[in-house]
DNA sequence: AAGAGGATGAACT
DNA sequence: GTTCATCCTCTTG
């Protein structure tokens, strides 16, 4: 399992929420829960920016028992669930107080394939294994119970780190937000980055 | 107390 | 391309 450097607070503190959205591709995302290894490289993410991005479900500083972790400083995770089904990996972003976020959307599996296929329920290795937010949470046994926790400790089950992988600035596209279409103003703004040619980035609805 | 709807994915045709 | 599973959170009364 080959360790990298693992992201520290520093790097979650910026109020520039895209640039870090942008840094994050071709990081490695590792859990370790229930006492399983799983990792892989961020492929695809985007930025969500409160107050004034309506997508984000922080817009216009709305505090509520859900949000509240996102106004805590970067490195905590925020996780909660979607149309009653799947679990969404976000990391809180910015200083204490400011609720930006980053929505993992893709990965590209590294470490415990055997144990992601299982919870995938896969027989065999297929690239819906962490294509899509809601599959790579599942695969990588992120539950909504872990939302809040810090990325930052060194204790931490959930955490990210560099591997020194690169991309060439040419294969990093830039893209509107998926799924977003009700947040008017907003929903055009090209907060989405994705690894050009990556076979684990989730299709995009046209 | 009740109801609407959502940062989706899978299994269909 | 279409349908639908499925449930928590927030809003309203």
């Amino acid at each position: 399992m080959n360790e990298g450097i693992r992201l520290d607070t520093d790097f979650f503190q910026s109020t520039d929420v895209v640039s870090i959205c942008k840094k994050l591709i071709g990081k490695v995302l590792v859990s370790i829960i229930d006492n399983h290894y799983t990792s892989g490289i961020i492929v695809e993410a985007e930025a969500y920016r409160a107050p004034e991005d309506k997508a984000s479900h922080a817009y216009n500083n709305r505090r509520t028992a859900r949000t509240e972790v996102m106004f805590q400083e970067g490195g905590h995770a925020y996780i909660y669930l979607c149309y009653g089904i799947h679990h969404l990996f976000n990391v809180v972003t910015a200083p204490a107080g400011i609720a930006h976020a980053v929505l993992i959307r893709a990965l590209e599996p590294l470490d415990g394939l055997e144990i992601m296929m299982e919870r995938r329920s896969l027989c065999k290795l297929e690239t819906r294994i962490t294509k899509g937010p809601g599959s790579l949470a599942t695969a990588l046994g992120l539950r909504t119970s872990m939302t809040g926790e810090s990325l930052i400790q060194k204790k931490s089950k959930i955490y990210m780190e560099d591997r020194g992988i690169k991309y060439p600035s040419s294969d990093i596209i830039q893209t509107p937000r998926i799924g977003v279409g009700y947040a008017e103003e907003c929903a055009h703004w090209p907060w989405r980055f994705y690894v050009k040619n990556n076979n684990y980035v989730s299709a995009t609805k046209s």
